[in-house]
DNA sequence: CTTGACCCTATAGTAGCTTCAGGGTGTGAA
DNA sequence: TTCACACCCTGAAGCTACTATAGGGTCAAG
């Protein structure tokens, strides 16, 4: 199986097959004649897991730690649960902080009701007078 | 003032000033004869500015249209109130795409609860049989 | 006259790709 | 046979919003 139908059954792009390869958490392939890439099924059941773990968020140091975690067929899965449940706190993290955001947006957004001169615009004067406060250091990977 | 002290009053880093210049986003100040930068108080309310919208996670383009519908003083504040609303739209939507992962997230760990052998894993399981679906186009630059 | 705090520029790194430039390969039609 | 066209290859650059580093210049105090 080739780059392109590799790509299309797992939904993304060939481009992004080769860089998964590049970034270590795709293993390279054997190569055609013609020096092709040429795929198995196996590779096909790593890229999907890894697309899923995408959709889901997971950064590559978390996918690849996972990936890790599986191959050692020997030892009990705890720490995939706990892989887990670290990234829901991350999720969780963003979140809190996201609905933090939307009520401070909210409150500024009150302060202008209609069209008015620039200079009137509550928006306007309310960013202007903010507290600046220095950015938290995140405790998540998402935005 | 320089640059250290600008810095200072806006809470963030020099590097981070300089950036903006580069970035567009604040006008480049006078030089002294050594060559260093040297701001006024317009330059202070400028950076502040700036860094309100930065903690309310608004990108550099939604800045920069912010700044030059502020300079506009002849108009109305009309495209100020709807950037913002637009700007809300983003973390709303955000929010309700983190919670929909939050919500799959919470399902797959139900899938594995205690535990056992790596290949008994409902986690690694479910990861495994998810239907890999083309990830959405971002409607919001949250990550 | 040296130490240390500050300033300067230019460059590379971060995450997770996407896009591009500049080529080679393979197949069906004219 | 030769052309077009779809697919494959590599390597490098671009995206966001910074951060960090290298390698230097400026200035006041001791
Ligand atoms: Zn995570
Ligand atoms: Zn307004
Ligand atoms: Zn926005
Ligand atoms: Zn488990």
């Amino acid at each position: 199986m080739k780059i392109g139908e590799l790509a299309q059954v797992a939904q993304c792009t060939v481009e992004t097959v080769r860089y998964y390869e590049k970034a270590g958490l795709l293993s390279p392939p054997a190569r055609t004649a013609a020096n092709y890439r040429s795929y198995g099924d196996a590779h096909v059941d790593r890229l999907r897991f890894i697309r899923n773990c995408r959709a889901l968020d997971m950064t590559h140091a978390e996918i690849h730690a996972l990936l890790g975690l599986m191959d050692q067929a020997a030892g009990d899965c705890g720490g995939i649960n706990q892989l887990l449940d670290e990234h829901i706190a991350h999720v969780d993290m963003r979140i809190a902080e996201l609905s933090q955001l939307k009520q401070q947006l909210s409150e500024l957004r009150q302060c202008c009701q209609s069209k008015q001169a620039v200079d009137a615009c509550g928006i306007l004067q309310g960013l202007a007078s903010m507290e600046t406060e220095q950015r938290h250091e995140r405790h998540t990977h998402l935005g």
